[in-house]
DNA sequence: ATCATTTATATCGCACACGACTGAAATCGA
DNA sequence: TCGATTTCAGTCGTGTGCGATATAAATGAT
């Protein structure tokens, strides 16, 4: 009768449960370089391409500005970035990389595939590339949904 | 070379992401019944098998009881759950649901379906259950090794 | 029986996440 | 051009998550 109301029975507590351990599993690495999951998260949009307004990284992670202001300030006050006002636009904040920050690159480089390596043991590659297009689908549903 | 840093490689991102993206599907109905998704968390385990302690339902939820204290120390402020002193080992706190929240199992009934619904717009059943076994088994191996 | 260890819960501090809202700058429309 | 609207970033309040730590009760060892 209630069956659809079992733990076990939901996926979305898998999805929630699945995030938060491998959090758990990148923390050891990001403990070394002084970084957090999402500032992690923010590091891998910069270093892909420097110099991006807070709305831009913000979407890129489907995040809300008030989220990632608050995360940027916090990397900016650990030297990891600078935010400079916007030359066209003055209400933007550019968010640059700082040195110290794209030397981190050479460190986290090699933290995937270590991530890689301690999942493996448990799931196989396979499995875990299979799951990437629904849950792109079910992102790119719900993120419009939402708003 | 920094292939493996891109944000479009990485699985983590994408669980992180649609966890978010399901809690923010949800929180229509939650509001209603005035609970979070983590309160909805508590009251499946509850709604399984009442009177628990706190350490039982931490670890079905696979949550620190630091978190799950405070959680149901809001719970108990609206009404949604009484934390009784143990009589066997008095250490340990029952949590009981009020008639409250057992009646509110009535409410919460539907919203599993509605849930389906939505995603299944975006997505497949086949997928989404087809990601199940994967999930399982990378949450049963990194939370033996996040400890 | 008594002391050391373990266990159950809790507190504290910090870092997200997000809804509601604000202020200032840019843009749009008549 | 000039007032209305939109956009960008930000603050505030609330609710998680979790590492570190505290406290009291239960358990174990001698």
């Amino acid at each position: 009768m209630y069956e659809q109301l079992k733990l076990d029975n939901q996926l979305c507590f898998r999805l929630y449960t699945a995030a938060r351990m491998i959090a758990g599993a990148y923390n050891p690495y990001f403990e070394q370089l002084g970084i957090t999951y999402p500032q992690y998260l923010v590091l891998l949009v910069l270093w892909e391409k420097d110099q991006q307004p807070v709305n831009d990284i913000a979407k890129r992670l489907l995040l809300e500005t008030n989220t990632v202001t608050p995360l940027l300030q916090r990397m900016e006050k650990a030297g990891l970035v600078r935010r400079v006002k916007g030359e066209v636009d003055t209400r933007q904040r550019i968010v640059c990389l700082t040195p110290q920050a794209i030397a981190m690159r050479e460190q986290a480089k090699e933290i995937p595939a270590k991530l890689g390596n301690e999942i493996g043991k448990y799931v196989s590659m396979q499995e875990l590339q299979a799951m990437i297009p629904a849950l792109d689908k079910l992102i790119e549903g719900l993120q419009q949904t939402n708003k």
